[in-house]
DNA sequence: GTTCTAACA
DNA sequence: TGTTAGTA
């Protein structure tokens, strides 16, 4: 069985995960929800992780921990399955689709250096309310 | 005992 | 996000 199979089967409990990441039930699930990770599903409805959502749930946790919200972490993401997308296939894309793309990335790199989207830096703003 | 969904503080 | 209620 190849490698990326083995990665790709869903195999851990969330209670495993919960450990394997350090992050909580209700994060996970909410990381779901919003598209982040797609666990399987047992036939008893519980949700079953592979590695590769243990890998995307350390990613998120990482980015997280930089301060990014799940805006951001939804960019990073997508425009990460576009690259792969266009990668695997090899295929040449409209030049519409490139200039899409290429704008993502330059906002992605733009946002990174000022952060910008980083949440402490935001919260300055809102924090004046009581004072 | 564990996990799920939904909902509220 | 934490937590809790009522289930499966």
């Amino acid at each position: 069985m190849s490698r990326e199979l083995r990665r790709a089967m869903p195999l851990l409990p969330i209670s495993m995960v919960m450990q394997l990441t350090e992050l909580t039930a209700r994060q996970i699930r909410y990381y779901e929800e919003h598209k982040l990770i797609e666990p399987a599903r047992s036939e008893s409805n519980r949700r079953m992780f592979s590695l590769d959502d243990v890998d995307a749930l350390l990613e998120i946790r990482e980015l997280l921990e930089q301060g990014i919200n799940m805006a951001g972490i939804k960019k990073v993401f997508d425009l990460r399955k576009v690259n792969k997308i266009k990668s695997l296939n090899n295929m040449a894309m409209s030049d519409s689709e490139l200039r899409s793309i290429l704008r993502e990335e330059m906002q992605q790199a733009q946002i990174m250096q000022k952060t910008s989207i980083r949440q402490g830096d935001l919260s300055r703003f809102y924090q004046r309310k009581s004072e």
